[in-house]
DNA sequence: CATTATGTTCAATAAAACTTGAACATAATG
DNA sequence: CATTATGTTCAAGTTTTATTGAACATAATG
């Protein structure tokens, strides 16, 4: 698992304080932990270290990382509301600053990666019910049945786990 | 997400009934949403269907891929406890069954991919700590003492959630 | 309305992760 | 002890995913 430090990046403007480096290292790694791109991990961590909500253009500039990266993390950050727009009157830029909640950033998460597959999944195994009707063999047809209930089960206690969590 | 089907596959032996591709599926699914390998999913999802223990061979054969995957395949699930060796006399193949208690697949999962983060994370935010008493300036000091704070919090009530999973 | 400031998109490139299969181990069998 | 059956390892190849940056929007400013 070879994960690039912060500081160690060539582009890096090493405008980052070792403190913030090794904050960022730990989104970082979080953000790889549930499979989200290093990037994303990068623009939350500057932006949880900073005092100030930063611009567009200071995360791209202090991170070293391209324009592409930081318009497409920001989006997703936005759609998990791990980001908050901040307005700065008398500024055409956008400010970001972190949610601090972290209620908030779970459930962010599980609504927008989770849930959709948890819900999918449910299709799906009605889908695997009518193909189990279909094998004619009648003892593995039963034992089919057993395992399909042993999913079902599986799945409802995800569902009632994720209001837990 | 483009998941290819395991009926799909050229090398598929085809020796899948439909249930079972369909069920394979979905433990690919699960796989890829908690960041395992294709293969992994397939091969639980092959040992979930079968109303025997399964060999080496039969999940080589039957999913149509390599020894290299299965290997590798089999000895990480074995790592997580998703799978148990089981002794079949006059045989030296290996079978294996799956493990069918979700509290042992979710805990095992856990003490091995997740634990491991969390303990080093203890280690990584004392280090942050020594960083931040180098900061000269003040303010900034003392915010950032408030952020470090912010992510013991994180980290405590993360621990604290892992038994309850 | 031309120019500049600010972001977004997306095809190309780079990086990471997964799979393969041939070479290697190991141990059972004859 | 040679042979066969059974698995493992790991370098090379493949696939997937993330990042880059140039071209394209959009809207504010002079």
């Amino acid at each position: 698992m070879p994960i690039r430090s912060a500081v160690e990046t060539e582009h890096s403007q090493s405008s980052l304080s070792p403190w913030e480096s090794a904050t960022i290292e730990v989104f970082v790694r979080a953000a790889n932990l549930i499979g989200l791109p290093r990037s994303l991990g990068e623009i939350y961590g500057l932006l949880f270290c900073s005092e100030q909500p930063l611009a567009f253009d200071d995360l791209q500039q202090r991170l070293g990382i391209s324009r592409g990266s930081v318009s497409q993390g920001l989006k997703l950050l936005r759609q998990l509301g791990a980001v908050r727009p901040h307005y700065v009157t008398g500024s055409r830029r956008d400010y970001f600053m972190p949610e601090l909640s972290m209620k908030r950033l779970v459930s962010g998460f599980i609504k927008n990666q989770f849930k959709p597959h948890l819900e999918s999944g449910v299709t799906r195994l009605d889908h695997i019910q009518q193909l189990i009707d279909l094998e004619p063999d009648d003892a593995l047809r039963h034992h089919a049945e057993g395992r399909l209930g042993t999913l079902r089960t599986w799945q409802r206690r995800t569902e009632k786990l994720v209001p837990v969590v």
